[in-house]
DNA sequence: ACATTGACCGGTT
DNA sequence: AAACCGGCCAATG
């Protein structure tokens, strides 16, 4: 067993597990919070053998263009009881239900220069 | 030791 | 919007 690629297992684990109800983040999302930005596909397989006692909201996590998991009929179901806002074409509408954890400590800023 | 396969991503048609 | 491509890397045969 490979030792670091255990903690990244836990790593990512905790990062699901911090995901706000209604609110989704992507498998590039969590490889960057874990130090791994190139390997948003080790996320999804760390995922996918996810053990269902752990409880983790695994269904809050979407790929980048916000398309569910492939096969998993139902995830879209658990989304929608918490709200999350869906796409006329069957993705996740980022733009509204995309958990944006940069964005926690900077509100606002002077809107950007209007060039003529 | 290969070759293939993914719950992927960013950039380019 | 969608398809394609190259890069990525653990797991699998």
């Amino acid at each position: 067993m490979n030792m670091s690629t255990e903690k990244f297992r836990q790593e990512v684990y905790h990062v699901v597990a911090a995901i706000p109800r209604g609110k989704v983040v992507t498998y590039g999302q969590i490889a960057f919070l874990t130090g791994r930005p190139q390997n948003s596909r080790l996320v999804g397989h760390v995922l996918h053998g996810t053990p269902r006692e752990l409880r983790l909201p695994c269904h809050r996590v979407v790929n980048g263009s916000g398309r569910l998991v492939p096969g998993w009929t139902g995830q879209r179901a658990l989304l929608e009881r918490e709200g999350v806002e869906f796409r006329p074409n069957g993705h996740v509408n980022l733009k509204t239900s995309q958990w944006k954890f940069m964005e926690t400590e900077i509100q606002e800023f002077p809107g950007p220069p209007t060039r003529p």
